[in-house]
DNA sequence: GCCCTCTATGTAAACGATTACATATTTGGG
DNA sequence: CCCAAATATGTAATCGTTTACATAGAGGGC
């Protein structure tokens, strides 16, 4: 592979110059200029990343570091990573992780040199335990806080998020409104529940903990929950799901019983899936913007790394927006967008 | 940040030693080794790999390009990758790149240096565009094949598993099956359009080009295409979606035309993501272990970098399997696995 | 007791870039 | 026409590793 020198010596350079081309810094005659960039490019030179960031002492590299995630999630965070990454020339190198303190301190340790900063998803209530991260480069903690520390941190806006909703099914004359909870230590399934807790009371319903069902994300979560929900003697009218996937699954036990949704069972979810507008019916969510959170993750990170010393510490949320379809028994019917395909839609 | 130098000097004694115990290279006395690994363990050391790679000339990083992918397949195919990667040793640069000629050269090239080789989702049929790369490091191609090309490939079995779920369609009695189509120029659309040929074929069908309808993989593509194959005078009596969102797009669409599924219309789809299972009626599908896919792709990879002399290229196919639930009139019902939560399941 | 072979350690040269500093050439003002 | 300033280029140190080679004791066979 070509390396500096070679080019130095077939444009008959020191790499002194060949180096200033490809920077842009420090003068050149626009005549080498150009012979040296002719040559770069008709020996496929590419400047060696390591032995750059060993001088300059940068990767354009982030890390992220993930816990294990379900589909839409996942793709949806990386992309909106990638795109603001690119945008800033940087790359991005992925890791799954352990949530727990010693999974995501071996993944940090694991990235030192290659990377400029990290951004860690560990939506596990033990953030706090990343206290004394071997901080030693920026990091930005995702769905998550850590208790007095000193990191930069984006979540989204559970407890409202949940609030609005569940106050939307009080606003429909609900009174025995169902949770089917997120995993047990997870922060995001905890801001969800508080804020299912916090519309209750404000309706002036006291949470009955007969109401509030253990789940863990999972669609077969939410598809038992219903079930053990329906056997109940005092039934509830309602069911909030922590997210989609649990309240489809719940939407599918449902069914099976042969209970009428909305009629006799509203649902609702969290998360707003593509898919859910799909479901039957069409699930209410709680929308949220998750390719931006990644995008907003990364601006953060760029900008400790850049400011690395005047870098206030930030805490950010973003926000949620009420998605009424009709397994609430909300608005009538929202179609689709329409989509021109090969042919002309007929008949919506 | 502790290099190796100031771990020597803490410990008394010189760079190489310390090199020869974090390498398990070279004999050290026992004393030596442990108080060096004492030393590099309180100073928090961990070598620059920046200027490892530049010696040895790796990196042990591999890249993975991809294109815009949808939900479920983006996480899982990722899922199998981190794990056989990390179980090797190996990290993850992921990048999203467009799928074109340009897109992917440009990418592989700002990878150079940065990894040992890469996985390259290039879905799109313009694969054999990358005969030549600047392919100095090991490639595979995932999920598209490169004509007459020396480069390792890894696809899905799409072309038996349409086959099959088609097949299936016939053998329930169904003559006049439509499909809805993938991308247009997408390689995994093509190689289940031919399944779906092939099958009507075998069945003694002619494939009616009125029944073959143009998608693009999103359940808005699926959705539309419903409604105008019911729109048609001669309708189907089958649907076969090329993945599981078009073919929950078309259920939706269904529903609201009041079409009984299966009874007036069947529907398939491919894919089997884990929703499959909850719709309404559950979605037969043909099962792709997307998980599998990406851990092989790594260790074919893997491979070509460790022989990278005697490594005979390769083109491998991962096998589908066909399942069918309600959907198609299968089978009659198949239960979610029971999960035990916070309470026993009561009645299911 | 000598020499050979291990074992344990150190020295210094790479690897491929960037960059401060030095040098050579041109330009322009007086 | 001379000198300073600006421009263009080269030289060499440096970043943090690995590793071939050198060196120095220690042990053992004769």
């Amino acid at each position: 592979m070509a390396t500096i020198k070679d080019v130095a010596r077939e444009a008959k350079v020191s790499v002194a110059t060949v180096s200033r081309v490809l920077n842009d810094s420090g003068p050149v005659s626009d005549d080498t200029r150009h012979r040296i960039n002719e040559v770069a490019a008709r020996m496929r030179y590419v400047p060696h990343s390591g032995a750059r960031s060993l001088i300059t002492s940068k990767t354009e590299t982030l890390g992220v570091l993930l816990p294990d995630l379900y589909g839409e999630f996942f793709s949806e965070v990386i992309r909106g990573m990638d795109d603001t990454a690119q945008k800033n020339g940087f790359h991005l190198l992925i890791s799954r992780a352990y949530a727990d303190r010693h999974g995501i301190e071996t993944a940090i340790r694991a990235m030192r040199g290659r990377v400029d900063g990290v951004v860690a998803m560990s939506p596990d209530l033990d953030a706090e335990s990343l206290l004394n991260l071997p901080s030693t480069i920026p990091v930005v903690l995702l769905c998550s806080v850590s208790r007095g520390n000193e990191i930069d941190s984006l979540t989204i806006q559970n407890c409202r998020g949940a609030k609005e909703m569940v106050g939307h099914l009080v606003a429909r004359g609900h009174t025995r409104i169902a949770i089917i909870k997120g995993s047990p230590r997870n922060y995001d399934a905890a801001e969800r529940l508080r804020g299912y807790r916090v519309a209750l009371r404000q309706a002036g319903i006291t949470p009955d903990p007969m109401l509030e069902h253990g789940g863990d994300f999972t669609e077969a979560a939410g598809y038992a929950a219903a079930f053990e929900l329906l056997a109940q003697r005092d039934r509830p009218t309602a069911i909030f799901a922590a997210n989609d996937s649990m309240a489809i699954g719940a939407l599918s036990a449902l069914r099976e019983s042969g209970v009428q949704v909305p009629e006799e069972m509203a649902v609702a979810g969290f998360d707003d899936i593509p898919l859910a507008r799909y479901m039957d019916p069409p699930l209410s969510s709680v929308h949220v913007p998750i390719c931006e959170l990644g995008a907003r993750a990364v601006e953060l990170l760029l900008h400790g790394i850049t400011h690395k010393n005047d870098h206030a510490r930030r805490r950010e949320r973003v926000s949620t927006k009420l998605v009424i379809r009709r397994s609430t028994g909300g608005k009538p019917v929202e179609r689709p967008p329409p989509r021109t395909l090969t042919r002309e839609i007929a008949s919506v």
